[in-house]
DNA sequence: CTTGCCAAAATGTCTGACATTTAATAGGCT
DNA sequence: AGCCTATTAAATGTCAGACATTTTGGCAAG
């Protein structure tokens, strides 16, 4: 419970705020656990109370933790995290080490959730949207098995599935984007660790990926949401959660 | 620009936040446009600068607007609003003349979204889960068609689609119960105002959630998929956002 | 055993001064 | 005139210290 073995920091409320969430999402602490006192973070940190409260305050803001006055501030449990907010993403990407029960909980959601956005930006896609996939998926093409570029390649990624998200012109929808970066970094991590089949999970896993842009091109709902399904499938086995290709497609 | 009309308030930073946010997303500022300082804000309420700053330091987490040293206060594009945070939903709950726009993108979300997590909810509902369905979907039929009751009624309405989340058992969807309130506040003004057919269209949506619990019970993934749509079409109707019964129910 | 009071400990608040950043402005030089 | 620079003004950001408020626990009287 105290905060023996917490890095120091360069300056500022906004990287102890990260810090201290960092730590949190590693389970550092129990819910219901007392969390350090302000006073103790400002010696340990060498941070004036101010700093303090400000990045105390990001943390309330996010669910993560729970302040009242005379009793302190204590852990709140997974449930009551604000997972959709901005800075919550912010904070995961990078992780040493993800909870892999979150992980699966993101990915499941996803499942669920990008073949049913994928329908939407066939029907609500406009040319400038079709140039940002078309954009990323070239960007993923040319960063393929590349391995100096596995980061530069996991942005592309991103871009473009953030791009379905941004085709489907729904100001609720696009605001989920930002799950997409935790979620695909912690994919290549995984896929880092175990090194099999490299090369045909990528071509495979960049195949998936064309179709989706080839069906929201030709506006075509159904094959659009097969697809994208298709790419969350592959996706799965290597992440992980599904051991083997034993499910049929459908 | 000013801050001319803005009526005052008991105390405290929350309701500070609660009532600027409210005027921003009334409409009261354009993006783009300067934000009051701080020091006119605390004149004008006659609260401490401490309490400006914590209610802006909401304001800027939720992405209503963004603030810089030197430069001052501005007001964020409504693309860049946190639709998702806890808070945002707070405050959007009984806003007097809620932007038509945003409703139907929030709709539109629903639609798309609530009958996956009906899917959802038939693989993942447990005992605890169906009581709550149930629970709700009781004090819906008890307090139908009362007018006295007309807010509890969309208490337990809330209630049930929440349900639904709930019953999906997925930490990222549970969060999206936030959306409903507003947005089922924002169906009973409406419906207040054109007062046709009151009858008929309490009895069918009644029905048609009816149906969604009885799928989900039987776990027909397909039928509760389809109920949970019916529900959403019949409240699109109500919300005047589709004007007509015209379409089929397939 | 209960009740009430008091003290300790934590977060919350206020105030005033100062720091920093940004933009506009005035001035001098070519 | 035009441009570069130094200054000033105005806004948000930060700090330090004292004080307020809330909660908890202990202790003592009944």
């Amino acid at each position: 419970m105290t905060l023996d073995g917490l890095p120091h920091h360069g300056g500022g409320a906004e990287e102890l705020a990260r810090l201290l969430a960092r730590a949190l999402l590693a389970g550092r602490w129990q819910p219901g656990d007392a969390f350090p006192r302000e006073l103790d973070l400002c010696a340990h940190f060498a941070v004036s109370r101010n700093q303090v409260r400000n990045a105390l305050a990001s943390l309330t803001a996010t669910g993560l933790i729970e302040r009242t006055a005379g009793r302190g501030t204590v852990v709140r449990a997974v449930v009551d995290w604000h997972l959709l907010d901005p800075l919550m993403s912010e904070w995961m990407v990078g992780l040493a080490d993800p909870d892999p029960q979150l992980v699966r909980e993101i990915f499941a959601f996803r499942y669920s959730a990008e073949p049913v956005v994928a329908r939407l930006a066939t029907e609500a896609a406009e040319a400038a949207d079709l140039e940002r996939l078309e954009a990323a998926f070239q960007g993923m093409t040319r960063t393929a098995g590349e391995p100096e570029a596995r980061g530069l390649h996991a942005e592309y990624d991103v871009a473009f599935h953030d791009a379905i998200y941004l085709a489907s012109h729904n100001l609720v929808w696009r605001q989920m984007g930002h799950l997409l970066r935790p979620s695909i970094i912690a994919l290549i991590q995984s896929s880092q660790a175990h090194v099999h089949q490299e090369h045909e999970s990528l071509d495979d896993s960049l195949a998936r990926h064309g179709r989706v842009l080839e069906a929201i091109r030709r506006r075509d709902p159904a094959a659009a949401e097969h697809a994208a399904r298709e790419v969350l499938r592959r996706t799965a086995i290597d992440l992980g959660i599904v051991d083997a290709p034993a499910e049929s497609t459908h």
